[in-house]
DNA sequence: GCACAGACTAG
DNA sequence: CTAGTC
DNA sequence: GTGC
């Protein structure tokens, strides 16, 4: 077949690409090993429009062939580049989107020449390292060549990387529905200056606590360049063009390099608050300061906001009944209409028909039919007829109790339970325990953020007490504080400590549980660790807040470890969890196993019991969140720019 | 047809 | 082991 | 439900 294509078929892009695919898995497409392309996702425009031409079957085959993954269909979430040899406008078309300055800053926008390049760069080989699996390294292989993509001659859409160099971050716009929601210009642990966690406005200042380092300015060329090479100068090639078979191109545009499986990648979403709750007084001040942020945000995205927020809603609406029942289908149906939420929000143009939903990446049959549905009639009657059944909304209400998930809120529902009064009445006979007892109790606390100054303020009160008792103690706030969020749902500390000297944190954390005790800053416990008094190894959750009258109580969350994984665990309590769970997704399909504690290679897990594992693996990097980036060949991120959930 | 992250505590 | 949570 |  692979003669007949170039005489007698005419082939389209998805054609061409089904076959290449299906000769690659056959074992009968040529894979030449330098795979250069490995890692890269790539969208290739084909010069032909509805036919391939010559040129582009050449290019897929190369791209393919050397271990790029293509992209029958643009989707920005996963794409590091794209490839394209028509002018800006075109492309913008075709690609479904309003401008070329709409493409995510982290995909590379390049032209055929480039892939010429990198033929030129690596067509004969390199040095690789071997992977615990046997296997050689080539994911992570460095490819130099690859960071050219701004080479006049390489780059696509000049106007494109221009402006990327001119904003200092350009976050995709990314959609907030809630009232007071708004953008910050600071992605960099903003913090409010003053006062009243009124809410609504604060103005944010740089970095507080001793945390982190400061974003750097350079922003969105940082995001989009800087990325798992570190340190490696982006080699210009040696020879300037061409390729084995030559192929130059002109064109261009392009780039990016994290390939990541879906969510991983750059993502800049320089954070952008959105004032959700707060409101509630109690007074708080902030001692913060910092800097004033250099990335004045607002990015150039014409399209600001949600034009397609009335199909989020449904599909959240969707999203909430199947999380709402207790059974494994519905599960993994929340996680994917989740995914299309997250998905279509970041798509910039509007969607005017299930076929154009159908098109975005995570968006199924299934989904883009609702979609199409709610287009065409207003409505989706499966929404309708789900949420008149009742049970959605007494789950919702009960599952806000802290320690009650869907199969309890379910259960009480069968019960005949739908208030939160026949629950402390304890209706149908049903029993909490005594972390859903304090959930009870505190209910409306609990479901509220807290200004990112509050989560500051108990946070500078808990740390000298710890390093009171020691004060070689490591200290920090993590989760959503470290994100750079103006609002935090809890607060996140990590504590370790250095070992260099000989002596152990064991021990510290029934001290400081009972310090804080005494303190009055922690005032429930909802889950003790299982070993306060010598692991070294530990997590605390409990509800705390301010020594002050009328203050709020805040969800707290304490986790401790040894110092060696430090950087697994500032990682992890990170997160999101959504970048997490990409991490972790990641690391998995190279053979690793990705935890707090983590980075594993040789795991074996008990196929039946995918949570034991029959090999525990060994360790390969853990000290620090750089090293675990690297091997994972995802591009540095900042903490704020670990942003997937929506 | 299978994976979708991986771990800790409560009971 | 299941449920709930990070 | 979705993608591979
Ligand atoms: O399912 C989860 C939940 C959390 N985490 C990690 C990432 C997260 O950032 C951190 C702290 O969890 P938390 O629930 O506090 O989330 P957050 O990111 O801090 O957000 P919030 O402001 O709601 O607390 O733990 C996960 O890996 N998986
Ligand atoms: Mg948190």
């Amino acid at each position: 077949m692979p003669k007949d294509r170039k005489v007698a078929k005419k082939w389209t892009a998805d054609e061409y690409i089904d076959d290449l695919f299906q000769k690659k898995d056959a074992g009968k497409l040529p894979m030449p090993n330098p795979p250069f392309f490995l890692g890269m996702e790539v969208f290739y425009l084909p010069i032909g429009q509805d036919v391939l031409r010559d040129i582009d079957m050449k290019r897929y085959e190369r791209l393919v062939s050397r271990g790029a993954v293509l992209q029958r269909r643009y989707d920005p979430t996963t794409a590091t580049h794209i490839v394209s040899e028509n002018g800006a406008k075109v492309t913008a078309t075709r690609l479904g989107i309003n401008s070329v300055l709409d493409i995510p800053e982290h995909i590379r926008t390049v032209n055929g020449a480039f892939l010429g390049h990198l033929v030129s760069c690596y067509g004969s080989g390199t040095h690789v390292r071997t992977l615990p699996n046997g296997r050689k390294d080539y994911e992570n292989a460095h490819w130099p060549g690859r960071e050219d993509f701004d080479d006049p001659k390489l780059a696509a859409f000049t106007e494109r990387i221009k402006k990327i160099e001119e904003i200092p971050v350009a976050p995709p716009p990314q959609v907030r529905r809630r009232h007071g929601e708004r953008r910050l210009s600071s992605p960099q642990p903003p913090a409010r200056s003053d006062t009243e966690d009124e809410d609504e406005d604060p103005r944010f200042k740089r970095n507080p606590t001793k945390s982190r380092q400061l974003p750097t300015p350079s922003q969105s060329s940082d995001i989009i360049s800087r990325s798992s090479s570190p340190g490696l100068p982006p080699t210009s090639s040696p020879t300037p063009y061409d390729d084995e078979k030559a192929d130059s191109d002109p064109l261009a545009e392009f780039y990016s390099k994290a390939r990541e499986e879906a969510e991983l990648g750059l993502n800049d979403e320089s954070e952008f608050v959105d004032y959700t709750n707060h409101g509630h007084k109690r007074g708080v001040r902030t001692i913060t300061h910092t800097p004033p942020s250099v990335w004045s945000v607002d990015n150039p995205r014409p399209t600001a906001s949600c034009l397609n927020q009335d199909i989020i809603d449904e599909l959240e609406r969707l999203h909430l009944i199947h999380s709402s029942r207790p059974f494994e289908e519905d599960a993994w149906r929340a996680f994917s209409y989740k995914k299309c939420i997250r998905n279509i929000k970041n798509h910039p143009i509007r969607i005017k028909n299930g076929n154009e939903a159908r098109q975005i990446y995570g968006v199924g049959e299934k989904t883009a039919s609702k979609i199409n549905e709610f287009l065409t009639t207003g409505k989706i009657s499966r929404i309708t007829h789900e949420l008149s059944k009742g049970d959605v909304a007494a789950v919702k209400l009960f599952t806000g109790i802290y320690g009650v998930g869907s199969h309890t809120a379910y259960n009480w529902y069968t019960l005949g339970l739908r208030t939160l009064e026949d629950v402390r009445r304890g209706k149908g006979g049903v029993k909490l325990s005594p972390c859903q007892e304090t959930g009870l109790k505190f209910y409306d606390d609990i479901n509220l953020r807290m200004p990112r100054a509050e989560a500051e303020e108990i946070f500078l009160m808990i740390k000298p007490i710890a390093l009171a008792i020691d004060p070689k103690l490591s200290v920090d706030i993590m989760g959503s504080f470290r994100r750079g969020k103006a609002d935090c749902g809890d607060i996140d500390i990590l504590i370790t400590r250095p070992i260099h000297d000989g002596k152990t944190h064991a021990g510290v954390m029934a001290r400081l549980w009972a310090g804080l005790h005494k303190a009055r800053i922690l005032t429930e416990d909802l889950a003790l660790p299982s070993n306060m008094e010598d692991s070294l190894e530990c997590t605390y959750r409990g509800l705390c807040s301010l020594p002050v009258p009328d203050s709020r109580r805040r969800r707290i969350d304490i986790l401790m470890l040894p110092w060696q994984y430090r950087g697994a665990a500032l990682l992890y309590y990170t997160g999101d969890d959504i970048f997490n769970r990409a991490m972790r997704f990641k690391a998995g399909k190279m053979g690793y196993s990705l935890n707090q504690r983590g980075l594993y290679a040789g795991v074996v897990r008990n196929p039946n019991k995918r949570t034991e594992k029959t090999n525990q693996g060994n360790i390969v990097a853990s000290e620090t969140e750089e090293e675990i980036f690297k091997i994972l060949g995802v591009p540095w991120q900042e903490p704020w720019q670990r942003v997937r959930g929506a």
